[in-house]
DNA sequence: TCCTTTTGTGTTCATGCGATAACTTAATGG
DNA sequence: CCATTAAGTTATCGCATGAACACAAAAGGA
């Protein structure tokens, strides 16, 4: 992005809600490039309007701000997520590929990617917010299935320990992480992520039955 | 940091290196905290010193802001890391999370991380320099370590694949994310990463015993 | 001691910022 | 067809910014 914006076409005299939209679709694109210090002169530029126009939607920059994380994140966490992971007619390692290249797909993406980091380093809470879900709807489920998979005790005899989360988040990490080096830090034009995920899914797979191993010896020793 | 720095106290008349050094290193604590679209007049106060000083040292904040990379990244590298990744001494294991151990205390760190993510945003290559340093001295090591731990065929005769760096650099990436949930977006007080470094570190060095069982099975075929 | 060099400060400038107020024009419905 | 409302613009405010300039005062060698 040098200046303008893909069309600038066909603008003027929209609805209230329908330009709303645009303006906060546009900054998010707009945000993401530039990051959240670019001036809103330059973003009604961007989105083809006069600078003041964004005042009467948004009573400051900052609640426009707030606008773009509600669009970019709440907006797009996939609700069949859920049920992909939970499948059990599907081996896991079946269940976590189809996942990961979905859910990657979604998010290595520019806009998503750099407005994240760069909430992070506004120090928002939203970050932390989406830390949670994914952790209660993707991390605690995949420990959960990983422990059946190994025919592992269930919760409601060992309850998943802080050891079986973080292994999960550095794998969920890594993959995460492809990502970032590839849209924030423009790092080599490696191979496509689908490519890395197969591979990974499998080995982390096999890597995790041995702590599970040691997971259920310690288990049967405390009994 | 609200405003004031830890020991403002005996400041002034210092020589051109010892001056430009210590603005250097405050600097670096500054944009940290708040980011390079900060103020110099606000990073002087930080500094205890006048705004126009900072211009007797760099010609442009921009000077400044290069000097702020050269200080976090060119001087943290610790060459004897390569060192500890190479000694057949020990097990794979055993070298892993000794090199882990102490990489991570060195990145997971806020100015690290903080001015590490601020100059992905920002474009600037210092970025790829240094994933492009990471995966010379880190990644292609470990690669050629795991060919010689599970008796795989060296590099000369089967040269290191794309897959097999970027299943090392998901493992990697995980362990530097745990740094980035950590110091950018204040997940959760988890465990410390010393505790997820030696589970995480086995379960690799075994899940990839997978990938190499494929990959010499390949080769064999091939031969 | 005095004079030069070097380190540091106070002041100022042009520019660009977020936000406001006053004005204009297109849509709408009675 | 015109009055009212809603959508959009132009002009402007006060303020903070990066940078430059002219001046002050410590250091230090003769």
């Amino acid at each position: 992005m040098t200046e303008s914006k893909p069309a600038a076409a066909g603008r003027k005299r929209l609805k209230r809600g329908e330009r709303r939209d645009r303006i906060v679709t546009d900054a998010a694109a707009f945000f993401a490039a530039r990051g959240f210090d670019a001036s809103t002169r330059q973003l009604a530029a961007y989105a083809g309007v006069a600078q003041p126009l964004l005042y009467r939607y948004f009573p400051s920059k900052d609640a426009l701000i707030r606008a773009v994380y509600e669009r970019v994140y709440v907006d797009r966490w996939n609700p069949e997520w859920d049920r992909v992971l939970a499948d059990r007619a599907q081996p896991l390692n079946v269940r976590l590929k189809r996942f990961y290249r979905d859910y990657l797909r979604t998010i290595h993406e520019p806009v998503w990617m750099r407005i994240y980091l760069q909430a992070g380093l506004k120090s928002l809470d939203i970050n932390r917010w989406y830390i949670a879900l994914v952790e209660e709807r993707v991390i605690r489920r995949i420990a959960r299935e990983l422990r059946a998979a190994h025919g592992a005790p269930g919760e409601d005899v060992l309850p998943i320990s802080r050891t079986e989360i973080e292994l999960i988040w550095v794998f969920h990490g890594g993959l995460f992480y492809h990502g970032v080096r590839k849209e924030i830090f423009g790092a080599a034009p490696t191979a496509p992520i689908d490519d890395a995920v197969d591979p990974a899914v499998d080995s982390f797979v096999a890597g995790a039955a041995v702590m599970l191993d040691d997971l259920t010896k310690k288990c049967s020793i405390d009994n």
